[in-house]
DNA sequence: GTCTATAAGCCGATAGAC
DNA sequence: GTCTATCGGCTTATAGAC
């Protein structure tokens, strides 16, 4: 039996992340009160221990769904062709993907620090192996001698680096489109790694 | 008259600094009390407040002296050269301050939502100016002939983004030196936006 | 499922003694 | 220059009514 459509849990209960998500992103966890949580849902704060055991488990579930989410999406990417081909195809969904959830990708950057060891662990794992996706590409490219990279743990870290920038200074509705920053991240990424 | 020297307040000024750097670079600005800071200095909470008018001045005075110790710095850069030769001292420099710097480093980019909006907008007006020296470097070496840059300010904030990016992962005594590092970033920079 | 009330404690900042 | 004591308010989390 599926469960009782509509019920207030299932309003209630993504309306919490959202709220967590909106408010960590604005003010940083730290400076986010369940209190503001709560009013920013519409509800007591009471009423939000019914949907998480604490504060951290709010801040923990959205930083590994936003992981799983990547990682996930990352899994659908075409693999076939060169090394080349491979390495546009990340490029690009790294940025789409990034452009297209800049609130998940900023506390998932910033809130590290907040969370508890064994949380973080967690969460460090994930991240570094999606960056050994990127790394895997890099190498098979540096095999076949179509790419130079000396170093491709750098090469990894400085190309990731980069393309999360767009992050930071990139607002919808601006002088460029995401597919124009895409060609331009492109063209520097392919040519800083080209043999 | 000189001041009388090593007072108290000689010693303690620099020691309430150093302490708020220290704790806002490990925990975050929100999350370190005052009390917290007046226990790593070695005083009792009152005394802060003969060194600082409260808190956000503390984070304030970190980040401003540090846009400004970085601006000084870069001051005293040979401009003189090609524009291949002056991107390069840039990456190096860039590279080297911000490697010997992580504390504080970190907190000028993470803590710049916890400014209030007129010390915020203060502080990106002199982000914005360290970025303007990278972009001119780049302007010139395309107009020369010398680099391919199809778009220049996309080109500073992605290059920006790679070298400061080094902080994130780099440790000292690990696999790489800072030389090594610096290395390795200049090849790809030169590549990314050579003609 | 949501509410109110409350526990126990920390927050930034100030006043005034020494 | 540093201390102690204190203000009013905010914090996370829980208990129990409805």
């Amino acid at each position: 039996m599926a469960r009782t459509q509509g019920s207030h849990s299932d309003i209630t209960r993504p309306k919490v992340a959202e709220a967590a998500l909106r408010l960590f992103a604005r003010h940083g966890y730290a400076a986010v009160s369940m209190r503001a949580i709560a009013a920013e849902v519409g509800v007591q704060v009471g009423t939000l221990y019914h949907y998480t055991p604490d504060k951290q488990a709010l801040l923990y579930d959205l930083l590994s769904g936003h992981m799983a989410a990547l990682m996930a999406a990352h899994d659908g990417l075409d693999q076939t062709g060169d090394a080349a081909a491979r390495l546009e195809r990340f490029v690009r969904f790294h940025i789409g993907y990034h452009l297209d959830r800049p609130e998940a990708v900023f506390i998932a950057y910033m809130e590290l620090r907040n969370l508890t060891l064994a949380n973080f662990t967690r969460i460090e794992a994930l991240r570094r192996s999606y960056e050994d996706r990127l790394e895997a590409v890099l190498t098979a490219g540096a095999a076949s001698g179509a790419f130079h990279v000396p170093d491709s743990r750098i090469a990894t870290m400085a190309v990731i680096a980069m393309l999360t920038g767009v992050t930071t200074w990139y607002r919808p509705g601006g002088r460029l489109t995401g597919a124009d920053v895409a060609d331009l991240y492109w063209d520097m990424v392919c040519r800083a790694v080209t043999a």
